[in-house]
RNA sequence: GGGCGGUUAGCUCAGUUGGCUAGAGCGCCUGCCUUACAAGCAGGAUGUCGGGGGUUCAAGUCCCUCACCGCCCA
C-alpha cells in the first residue's frame, strides 16, 4: 500500500478528483431519456458578470451542489444547468466607469458599437473567472451545457416571447411616469429603487395670487406651498387643496401666478391634499400648510392629480437631471433663464435662494424623508415622463398555454372575468399564473414564510416596464414607422398603430430569424427602437430558454420543469415571481416547484458583505487557506432556516505580503477534513486483504451491531433531512457519528481486534470498518466531494469489495460521485445494544475521570471492581474487555454486591458502584462524591416537587409521570450510595 | 407606514408536536507527542434562554407586551 499523507493536502486531491470527473463525464446529463428514477434538474441563478463570485455565491452554490450530488447518486438522471447572466445596467455601469478609469472618456464618445466590444470584453473575462470559481468550488454543473442571457439560444427565446406577448396584446407603448436614473439616464422598475432615509428639508414657498382675495378673516395675497424639491415648482400647473379645507371656498377656482416663471395656474380642490394640523402624529399633516404645488411631469402623486383634473403636463428637466426648455417646457421666460442647464440639486439652491432674496421663502424646516435611489448608481431617481415599453400584468390573456384546468385556487367572476380570490388579478392574466400555482400547493416555497413575499408581491403588481435606456441587452425587436403603415410579412412581423400628437405611428415587432425582413424594413424607412430590455426579461426565460424553447429540443422535454430553484431572498420578487410568470405563458408549466431561499450571509458584526466595506470574502482566498471541502463543509453547517448568518472576517497575510479576508469559521470545516483523511487512512492500514467471503453476520460482537445501528440512524438523519431542504441537520449528525461514534469509540475498539490473525474477530472487523467507512464516505459526498472522492479511490485500491453478506449488498463504481445513495438500514437500528454500549462508555468515562482527577497517568493501569444488577453484571463481565483497553484497566472484577475496598476511589454510574483501587487522595475523593451528591440532589429536588404535586400527577400523560417515577427511583438509591461513601469517607 | 426575521455559554449557532438536570463547534482550564490524526486525545469549567406579563401540572418552546438589531416592501 503507498503512503497516504498524515496531513490532508485538498491541493492535490481537489486536482486530482476535479481530473476524474472530468474524464468520467459525469456531470453530463443526458437528454435522451428520462431515466428509471426520472430526472433532477437545477438551472442555476446565473451570476452577473459584473464581478467575480463572493461568499454568497458560495454558499448559494454549495447548497444546489449538494442537492445536485445527492440526486445523482440516488439513480436520477441528474442536470444542473449552468450559466451567466449579461445584468445589463450593472455590467454597463461598471464598464462605463473602468473606461472613464482608464481612458477618461464617457460612454457617449464611442459608438455602440465599440462600446459593446468593451463590455463584451469585460463578460469574456468575467464568465471565465466566474466559471473557474464555480469549478473549484466544487460545483459538478454540465459545463458542456453553460449558457449565457444573451447567447444566441438565449436570444431566440427572448425575441420569441417579446413577439408573443406583443401579439397578445400584452405589451404596450406608454407614456408615464417612470423612476428615472439621471445619472445612467435609464428607467428602473419600482424594485430597483432602494429607498433610503434622508435628512432633508422643507421649504416653505410663498406663491402670489393673481387677485388678492378678500375673506371673513382678512385679504389674502399669497397662499404657501411646502416642498421638498423646490426646483420642480418650474413644472407647477395647479396648486391643490382639501375641499374640506375652510379657506377653500375663497379660493377653488382662483388663480396664482408662479414665481420665476409668471405662468399663472389654477387652485383645485383634490381629496389627495392632506388638511394641516401641527399637532398631528402624521408627518404629512404636521408640515402642511394645507397647499400642494402639483407638478404632474415631476411626482408620481401629482401626475394622478393631472390626469383627475385635466392639467398641463410641464416638463422642465433633460433625461441627465438638468433643467431644460427642450422637453416640454415652452413658457421660460426672461427670469428663469439662469436656471437652463443647471442640475436639479443646483437648481434647487438657487431656486430657493431666489425666493429668499424676493421675500417669499417663509420658512425653512428640518424634515427626514424617504427617498428613492436608484440601486446601480445610488444617485436619487427622479420621477420622470417618458415613453416606454410595458408588460399588462394584470390583462386577461385570451388562449393561455398552461392548463388553467389545473388551477385549485379559489376564484370569483366579475364583469366576465375569473379573478383570485380577494384580488384584481385575473387568473389568466400574467400575475395570476404566476400567483395561482402558489395558492393551489403547486410551488412551495423553504422556509414557507417566503411565500407570502411572492403573494403580495404579486397582488399588488403594477404593470412591468421593460424598455431600458441602455446599449447593453437584448435591443427590443419593435421597428417604428409614421402613418399607418401595412403588415409587412403576415408570418413575420405584428404591427401595432399608436396614435399621438404627430399623428399615427405604426409599431412592427419582428419575429427572431427574420434578418433579411429588417433589413428590408430599415431601408424601407422603418427605424428600430434603440432601447434595449430589462435584464429580469431574459432571466425570467432562463428555465427553459437554457434548454433551447422555443424549439421542442430533447433538453426541454426531458428536463422541464425542473425540480427546485436555490436563491437569495432579495430577488424573489425580481427573478422568481417572473420565472414562474414567462414558464406558464410560455411553456405552459412552471418552471419549478421547490423554491428554496437560503440565508443572506453577513460578517462578524452582521453588516452586509460589501466590496465599500471591505468586508467580502473571495471563495477562491478561502478555498486556497483551508480547502474547497473545508469552505463548503462550512457553508453547509451554518445553513439553518434563518434570515441570516454571520461569517466573521478575519485578515489573512499571503505570502506575497498582500493581505486578504478569510475567516476562521472555515478551521471548523478543516478540522473534520483533516480527522476524515486520517481516520480514513488508519482503516485503510488495517484493511489489507479484506475478503467479504470472510464475512458472516453471525460473528458480528456488540460493537459492530452498535456501529451499525448508530449508521443505520445516520443515513436515515442525513437522506430525510436533505429531503427537506435541511442542511446544517445532516452536516451536524453525520459529524457526530463519523467522529464521535465511529472515530471515538469504534474505531478504537477495532484496534486489537484488527491484531488477531487468522481470528475471525479481525476477518468480521475488517469488513464491518470497510462497510463502514464506505458508507460514510458516500454520505459524506455531497457535502464534502474532492476528499471522499480521494479516499474512495484509495479504497477501491484496498478493499474493492466493501458489502456484507446478508446485511447490504453494494455496487463501488470506479467513482464515488456516481455510487449509489445508502440504502436504509433502519432494520438494524438496535436500541438495545445502543443502551448498553452507552452503559459500557459511561463506566469508561467515570474510570477515565477518576484517572484524570487523582492524577494517574495513563499509562499505570488500573485495577477496578464493578457491582450492579444482575444483568448489568452479565454486560461487564462479557464485555470486559471494551472497557478494560479504553479506560486503561488490567483487571475488572465484577460481581453483585461488591463492597467497596479499601483505598478506593468510587463512582456511581446509573446502577453501577465502580471502585478504582488504590487511588488513594481523600481529599479529592471527598470533593467529587460531594459534587456528585449536589449533581443528584439537583436532579431530585424537582422531580420530587413534581411527584408530589397532584395535578402533575393527574393531568401529566401517564408515561411521563412513570417516567418521573423511575428517575425519582434511580436517582434516590444514587444518592443513597454516594452518602453512604461520603460517610465511610469520614474518619 | 406594512410585513418578516433575530435576541440561548466569551464567540458562531442548534434546540422537532411544550415533558428526563438546555446542547454543539470554536475559545478557556488541566493532563497527554497513547503507532490514524497536536488541524489530535482524555478530562473539566462556563447559561437570570433580551425584559415584563399570561396560559399550563409543566414554557427556551405557546399567547400578549416592551426593548434592541437586521432584512424586505411602500
Amino acid at each position: 500500500m503507498q503512503e497516504i499523507a498524515k496531513i490532508y493536502d485538498p491541493c492535490q486531491v481537489e486536482a486530482l478528483a476535479e481530473r476524474l470527473w472530468e474524464e468520467g463525464r459525469y456531470f453530463n446529463a443526458d437528454a435522451a431519456g428520462k431515466g428509471p428514477k426520472g430526472t433532477y434538474t437545477i438551472v442555476i441563478p446565473p451570476p452577473n458578470v459584473t464581478a467575480a463570485l463572493h461568499l454568497g455565491h458560495a454558499l448559494n452554490n454549495t447548497l444546489q451542489d449538494i442537492l445536485i450530488r445527492k440526486h445523482r447518486m440516488q439513480g436520477f438522471n441528474t442536470l444542473w444547468m449552468p450559466g451567466t447572466d449579461h445584468a445589463g445596467i450593472a455590467t454597463q455601469t461598471v464598464v462605463e466607469k473602468r473606461l472613464l478609469a482608464e481612458q477618461g472618456k464617457r460612454r457617449t464618445e464611442f459608438g455602440r458599437e465599440e462600446f459593446i466590444g468593451y463590455v463584451q470584453s469585460w463578460k469574456d473575462e468575467y464568465e471565465a473567472r466566474i466559471l473557474g470559481q464555480l469549478k473549484s468550488m466544487g460545483c459538478s454543473c454540465d459545463w458542456e451545457r453553460t449558457r449565457f442571457t444573451m447567447d444566441e439560444t438565449c436570444a431566440k427565446a427572448v425575441r420569441t416571447n417579446f413577439f408573443n406577448l406583443f401579439k397578445d396584446g400584452l405589451i404596450y407603448r406608454g407614456k408615464r411616469l417612470v423612476n428615472w436614473d439621471p445619472a445612467t439616464q435609464t428607467v428602473l422598475a419600482d424594485d430597483e429603487v432602494e429607498h433610503q432615509t434622508l435628512q432633508g428639508f422643507f421649504w416653505y414657498l410663498k406663491y402670489p395670487m393673481e387677485h388678492p382675495v378678500n375673506t371673513d378673516g382678512g385679504g389674502i395675497e399669497h397662499i404657501t406651498v411646502a416642498t421638498t424639491r423646490p426646483e420642480t415648482m418650474l413644472g407647477d400647473t395647479a396648486v391643490a387643496m382639501n375641499p374640506n379645507d375652510p379657506r377653500a371656498k375663497y379660493l377653488v377656482g382662483k388663480r396664482v401666478r408662479l414665481p420665476i416663471i409668471g405662468r399663472l395656474i389654477p387652485i383645485i380642490a383634490d381629496d389627495h391634499v392632506v388638511l394641516p394640523d401641527p399637532n398631528s402624529d402624521d408627518e404629512k399633516a404636521k408640515f402642511s400648510t394645507g397647499f400642494l404645488k402639483v407638478t404632474p411631469a415631476h411626482d408620481p402623486n401629482d401626475w394622478e392629480i393631472g390626469l383627475r383634473h385635466n392639467l398641463d403636463v410641464i416638463n422642465v428637466m433633460a433625461p441627465d437631471g438638468t433643467i431644460s426648455d427642450k422637453y416640454g417646457w415652452s413658457d421660460v421666460g426672461s427670469d428663469a433663464q439662469f436656471l437652463l442647464g443647471m442640475d436639479r440639486f443646483e437648481a434647487r439652491e438657487a431656486i430657493v435662494q431666489w425666493f429668499r432674496e424676493e421675500n417669499l421663502l417663509e420658512q425653512v424646516r428640518d424634515y427626514a424623508h424617504e427617498v428613492g435611489h436608484s440601486y446601480r448608481s445610488h444617485v436619487p431617481i427622479e420621477p420622470y415622463l417618458s415613453d416606454q415599453w410595458y408588460i399588462a400584468v394584470k390583462k386577461p390573456i385570451e388562449n393561455v398555454k398552461c392548463q388553467m384546468s389545473k388551477v385549485k385556487c379559489q376564484t370569483e367572476t366579475r364583469d366576465d372575468i375569473t379573478y383570485i380570490s380577494g384580488t384584481d388579478v385575473p387568473v389568466n392574466s400574467l400575475a395570476g399564473l404566476a400567483l395561482t400555482p402558489l395558492l393551489d400547493g403547486r410551488l412551495k416555497f423553504y422556509p414557507e414564510r417566503y411565500s407570502k413575499t411572492y403573494q403580495t408581491w404579486l397582488e399588488n403588481l403594477r404593470d412591468w416596464p421593460i424598455s431600458r435606456q441602455l446599449w447593453w441587452g437584448h435591443q427590443i425587436p419593435v421597428w417604428s414607422k409614421p402613418g399607418r403603415q401595412k403588415n409587412r410579412c403576415e408570418y413575420g412581423t405584428f404591427n401595432t398603430v399608436v396614435e399621438n400628437e404627430q399623428g399615427p405611428v405604426t409599431y412592427a415587432c419582428v419575429r427572431a430569424g427574420f434578418d433579411e425582413l429588417e433589413k428590408a424594413m430599415e431601408t424601407e424607412g422603418w427605424i428600430r427602437d434603440e432601447d434595449v430590455l430589462d435584464t429580469w426579461f431574459s432571466s425570467a426565460l432562463w428555465p427553459f430558454s437554457t434548454l433551447g424553447w422555443p424549439d421542442e429540443t430533447d433538453e426541454l422535454t426531458t428536463f422541464y420543469p425542473t425540480q427546485v430553484l436555490c436563491t437569495a431572498r432579495e430577488i424573489i420578487t425580481l427573478w422568481v415571481s417572473r420565472m414562474v410568470m414567462m414558464g406558464q405563458y410560455c411553456v405552459g408549466d412552471i418552471p419549478f416547484s421547490d423554491v428554496y431561499i437560503h440565508a443572506m450571509i453577513q460578517d462578524g458584526q452582521g453588516r452586509k458583505m460589501s466590496k465599500s466595506l471591505g468586508n467580502g470574502i473571495d471563495p477562491l482566498v478561502a478555498i486556497d487557506s483551508h480547502g474547497a471541502d473545508a469552505m463548503r463543509f462550512t457553508l453547509a453547517s451554518m445553513t439553518t432556516d434563518t434570515q441570516d448568518v454571520r461569517m466573521p472576517v478575519a485578515p489573512l497575510e499571503l505570502p506575497d505580503g498582500r493581505t486578504v479576508n478569510t475567516s476562521p469559521k472555515f478551521d471548523l470545516g478543516r478540522s473534520f477534513c483533516n480527522k476524515l483523511w486520517n481516520a480514513s487512512r488508519f482503516a485503510m492500514m488495517n484493511l489489507e486483504g479484506t475478503d467479504p467471503a470472510e464475512f458472516d453476520a453471525a460473528n458480528l460482537d456488540i460493537t459492530d451491531r452498535w456501529i451499525l445501528s448508530r449508521l443505520a440512524r445516520a443515513v436515515k438523519a442525513a437522506t430525510e433531512s436533505l429531503d427537506a431542504y435541511k442542511f446544517n441537520e445532516p452536516m451536524n449528525e453525520l459529524y457526530r457519528f463519523f467522529w464521535n461514534d465511529f472515530c471515538d469509540w469504534y474505531l478504537e475498539w477495532s484496534k486489537p481486534r484488527m491484531q488477531e490473525h487468522g481470528q475471525d474477530a479481525r476477518a468480521t472487523a475488517q469488513n464491518v470498518l470497510a462497510f463502514v467507512l464506505d458508507q460514510i464516505l458516500r454520505l459524506l459526498h455531497p457535502f464534502v466531494p474532492f476528499i471522499t472522492e480521494g479516499i474512495w479511490q484509495n479504497l477501491n485500491g484496498i478493499a474493492p469489495q466493501r458489502g456484507l453478506k446478508g446485511i447490504a449488498e453494494l455496487q463501488t463504481p470506479d467513482a464515488l460521485i456516481v455510487a449509489p445513495w445508502p440504502q436504509r438500514l433502519d432494520e438494524h437500528i438496535d436500541t438495545a445494544c445502543e443502551t448498553q454500549i452507552e452503559l459500557i462508555q459511561s463506566v469508561i468515562r467515570s474510570i477515565r475521570d477518576i484517572r484524570s482527577q487523582y492524577n494517574i497517568p495513563s499509562s499505570t493501569p488500573l485495577v477496578v471492581s464493578a457491582s450492579g444488577s444482575a444483568t448489568t453484571c452479565d454486560l461487564l463481565t462479557a464485555q470486559s474487555g471494551l472497557i478494560r483497553q479504553l479506560a486503561g484497566v488490567n483487571t475488572l472484577n465484577v460481581a453483585a454486591g461488591l463492597e467497596k475496598p479499601d483505598n478506593a476511589a468510587a463512582a456511581i454510574v446509573e446502577d453501577v458502584q465502580l471502585y478504582v483501587h488504590d487511588a488513594i487522595d481523600p481529599d479529592a475523593e471527598r470533593k467529587r462524591l460531594q459534587k456528585q451528591k449536589e449533581f443528584i440532589e439537583n436532579g431530585l429536588r424537582p422531580l420530587q416537587a413534581k411527584l408530589n404535586n397532584e395535578n402533575f400527577i393527574s393531568r401529566a400523560k401517564p408515561e411521563v409521570v412513570e417516567q418521573s417515577r423511575q428517575k425519582l427511583r434511580e436517582l434516590t438509591d444514587q444518592l443513597e450510595a454516594v452518602e453512604k461513601h461520603l460517610a465511610e469517607l469520614k474518619p
